[in-house]
DNA sequence: CTGAAAGCGCTTACAG
DNA sequence: CTGAAAGCGCTTACAG
């Protein structure tokens, strides 16, 4: 049996109220009564129970963070940094991965609400499905109970809040550096219709019209298959004509550079690539990817600070976008 | 104010204790009030306290799961499959990435024995420092709390279970292939003094010695940089020979392609490589890398399995070795 | 099969 | 500055 505030009150001689006013740094305390009971908690190592505090202050100062998959290397950078974010205010966090699809996104919302997170964080847009009514309910509904900060995403809701990348300029100045450098043929490789993935290519083709470029929808190519597919994919589409390809991934990108290789051509000279989230998978691969920075980090610490803004009550901004770079490696020659 | 028991019991006419009982799914309740129960919980989507219950049971059905960096991508492998089958067993986790000093070790295993999990997984075996006496202190302090689970690590002690790769043969074997296939000057990087790599570094040297080899200590080499600064290392090391390289990361084995590419090297001819973790970059990189895959499923699995039993107060075998198989790609040539 | 009551380990008005 | 007491929302012997 662990100890409790009882054994420390009566190894203090005082009542289990006093004992409580020093663990909550109580000032109408005296110094001597403190230092006493302060000693005798260290002496036996006393710990408060978590579970008699959150039971009275109904708070377990955790928030429930979903992303869909731990494994990708974009929401774990960003657990990471949430992670160091939360500590700093004295926050733990449950983890909960929920895969790709909208129902157990929903689900998994749904378990971490019923451990009574203060507040939750989801990772990706793709927890707002295609954004249709009926798809974002259930975000409607968890917002009745605690605040929802959706990274990458956003939802008109008085308690739901969204940080974003820009990521519609970020593909559009991507997209036009590779024009300026005098590419005709952009490939553009996205692996779901996200909200995001809409930014961005949205950006692709309002920087191909600027630039008097038609719209190809033959170069909009949806990817949801494994690497070795997608190169293979690529090999068997002889119709397709490009000498550039930009993409909503990193991972998607290196699909390109598999197909160059299996086709003798040379990167960037014959095709340029782009790839997006500047992860460390840009400096394994070889020629090094160019990709776009989407600051992870900036997006974690605004997300937190909000967060306990708004848990402490004030208001908070509904929308914050964060700015976007791009990171020239050796897939591009400008 | 969320519905409590009172409510129910109030609008069902029947007292708490009924409606505890329902909830627990105690038999001696009749099926008459059974249902009335279940209909008015569900009409008010009654879902119980967490932090009550917990007072209660002492217990939260939580695990705390600690690993250096979940940015890792063989830890974050190994949390996603520890989550699905944590949820199984209707638990749920709280995940703490350390770093990877020690003191920060202790810290993180400290802070979540004070949030009272049920027990504790720890990933690598880097939570094990050295081995040595005093670096291991806090690991037995801890056991005395809840059972530890050492993932790829081992220390003996009553309630603290291993589950580890088989790295030394693992190693063994991938070098003797090396050797088999007639490669003589093979370099061994690694990236710490970890339980695990050691065993690793053994593996190596003793399939050089049963070959006949003797070993070089200036082919063992110890990495702690980037990539690109390994790449440059390994550059600047005109007095190495080597024609192949073995390591006990991916990542460590994609400096070596680096390398080779800096230096117009053929990669597997003039130099030969062999990853470990079969990580999802060995795919990326090009050409594909040969790596070691060490079963980080059945690893997980064992772990949560014999977790359980333990909690459950069986009697559980301490240490458990998982084999591992070496994934044959492009950069070795056989 | 069901309920009244005690208890889990805390916090916090309230009174002194 | 300090303590007695009520209460947070549950569970579980115990009695009927």
């Amino acid at each position: 049996m662990a100890v409790t505030i009882y054994d420390i009150a009566r190894l203090s001689g005082v009542s289990i109220a006093t004992i409580s006013r020093v663990v909550n740094g109580n000032p109408s305390v005296s110094d001597k009564t403190r230092e006493k009971v302060l000693a005798v908690m260290k002496e036996y190592d006393y710990t408060p129970n978590p579970f008699a505090r959150s039971l009275q202050f109904n708070s377990m100062k955790m928030v429930g963070i979903s992303c869909a998959d731990i494994k990708d290397d974009y929401m774990a950078r960003m657990v990471s940094i949430l992670e160091k974010k939360l500590h700093e205010y004295g926050y733990d966090y449950m983890l909960l991965c929920s895969g790709y699809d909208l129902e157990s996104r929903e689900h998994a919302v749904d378990l971490l609400l019923k451990k009574k997170v203060d507040a939750l964080i989801l990772i990706g847009s793709q927890f707002l499905g295609n954004c249709e009514k009926d798809e974002v309910a259930y975000l409607h509904r968890d917002a009745e109970q605690v605040p929802v900060f959706i990274l990458n995403g956003y939802l008109e809701n008085n308690n739901i809040y969204g940080v974003l990348g820009d990521d519609r300029n970020a593909m559009y100045n991507a997209t036009e550096s590779l024009i300026k450098a005098g590419r005709k043929k952009i490939l553009f490789l996205y692996d779901s219709e996200s909200y995001s993935s809409n930014q961005k290519m949205a950006g692709y083709e309002d920087a191909l019209r600027d630039n008097g470029i038609p719209v190809d929808g033959n170069l909009k190519l949806k990817i949801t298959c494994s690497l070795h597919e997608e190169r293979d994919l690529l090999l068997m589409r002889k119709d397709l004509e490009f000498d550039a390809a930009i993409a909503t991934t990193d991972e998607l990108a290196v699909g390109v550079l598999k197909y160059a290789k299996a086709r003798m051509l040379q990167v960037p000279k014959d095709i340029s690539v782009i790839g997006y989230n500047n992860s460390p998978l840009a400096d394994f691969v070889e020629p090094e990817l160019t990709s776009v920075d989407t600051s992870i980090k900036d997006m974690a610490h605004v997300a937190v600070d909000k967060m306990m803004e708004c848990l402490q009550g004030k208001n908070v901004e509904h929308k914050t976008v964060i700015e976007s770079r791009l990171v020239k490696r050796c897939t591009t020659d400008f």
